[in-house]
DNA sequence: TGTACATCAGTGAACGCGCGTTCACTGATGTAC
DNA sequence: TGTACATCAGTGAACGCGCGTTCACTGATGTAC
């Protein structure tokens, strides 16, 4: 329901003093709001605290915001987008040619920024927040555009003739199919249910392992080596996805 | 759900009926906490309403528990020796020298626990809880087992011969080896450098999957087909962790 | 076996804190004529 | 261009709620002689 600009800053033309100052102030509160977030937690998150870091009474954020569930929404989208716009600059850095390139800039933008900001990293693929339904007509589109960017890359790779499938790929099992063909038809992609099913498993499978490391899963000194962990863990999924690594 | 007993509930031998009382009340005390973690949250666990459940007033509960994170600390070590018994039976059920069985009923017992517990699978393997931190002393080895199991299965696999590494294995960054042999000697192991990264990127993978399906992050309709979805990345992982399937 | 004492479980009041949300209100900023 | 009115931002008080933790206390249960 509140809008103007964008995910934060991307502030529109500029329009009456007054909408410029509103966009600001909305701004400010999705700024305070992700402080909050990495100190206590989404659970905590709470509208007279980012009030006070406003400088404001706190009844006066419903001015902005109408209630604590739309904040968090606002945070959520906010994260998704910064999180696509660092994995799109990432893959563009690539030679559009370079499939495997692209998938291994894509694994390592997730990591990069999960690990810059692990609290919004949690607030997205951690455990849901209790009492709390993201509205998918807002949050579905940005919650998509990582996934949707590996299986586009995969699937650009297969119509270049360049996916190394190994020998004897896993059968899939006939019930996934009709998902994989609502999947292909939705996406526009060619790729076959193999091809879509293993690119599923690299997807999970690389949030599972940057989640693992953002969550201190690992433990304190079981890897020391952390980014060559990560980088042969990507070669694998390159592997699985079918790219020549 | 109800079942006082399980994990806490290791009751030794019956000591004086005040012993037996206060482990009753503690036990009592874990499963109203699991309760709580289901409907509110680890952040929301409160002590005050676990007190209300047990009908008593809210200073009695800190004759058993020191506080909050004690509780916490409690539910933790619970949840993990509930996951990594569900996990011991099932790898069990299967003959010894299937090894490749052994981790498919690996898989899926972590999976059916997941999604017959989402919160405590979150408490485990969601985002940490804000001002949290575990004991390491308390959760190690309780937090331990699945890996431990994982390994161990692929260990016994690699001794005897039965392991398949597919051609040309992906190069191990020597930084990592370092670690890895940390790993090798403080579990026994005699797996080579490539089979124990690839192991690890099996074990992150299993419940990157798994927190993904359980976490929502599939949305609601994406697939419908999850068990087959599941038998399938399982399968996968399997061929990654050198296993036939 | 019976009594004196120690230990423990649970009570009730209190401290100080934070939260989301509503509501009537004051002033300042914009808009229409 | 100036004035009357509408819109908006922010105030301050209030409602009703929940939380963790401490403390002095009452009774009941156990233990030592």
């Amino acid at each position: 329901m509140t809008d103007p600009g964008a995910s934060t800053d991307t502030i529109p033309t500029k329009r009456t003093p007054r909408e410029r100052a509103r966009a600001q102030t909305i701004a400010d509160i999705v700024r305070l709001g992700r402080a909050h977030l990495a100190t206590d937690g989404a659970a905590a998150l709470s509208l007279r605290a980012v009030a006070r870091d406003l400088g404001v009474v706190s009844s006066a954020v419903y001015r902005y915001v109408a209630n604590r569930d739309e904040l968090l929404t606002l945070l959520l989208v906010d994260a998704y987008d910064e999180l696509g716009d660092a994995v799109d600059a990432a893959v563009d850095e690539v030679h559009e040619g370079d499939f495997a390139g692209r998938f291994l800039a894509l694994g390592r933008a997730v990591r990069e920024w999960a690990l810059k900001e692990p609290a919004r990293y949690g607030l997205l693929f951690g455990s849901p927040v209790p009492g709390y339904q993201a509205p998918a007509g807002q949050t579905m589109m940005p919650g998509t555009r990582v996934v949707f960017r590996l299986v586009g890359t995969i699937n650009s790779a297969y119509r270049a003739g360049a996916l190394i499938q190994e020998a004897g790929p896993a059968v899939v099992p006939s019930a996934l199919s009709a998902d994989l063909a609502a999947i292909r038809t939705e996406l526009g992609l060619e790729v076959p249910d193999e091809v879509l099913a293993n690119g599923a498993l690299v997807w999970t499978s690389l949030f599972g392992t940057v989640s693992f490391e953002v969550f201190g899963q690992y433990g304190a000194d079981t890897f020391s080596a952390r980014d060559e962990l990560f980088e042969h863990h990507l070669a694998v999924l390159a592997r699985v996805a079918g790219l020549r690594s």
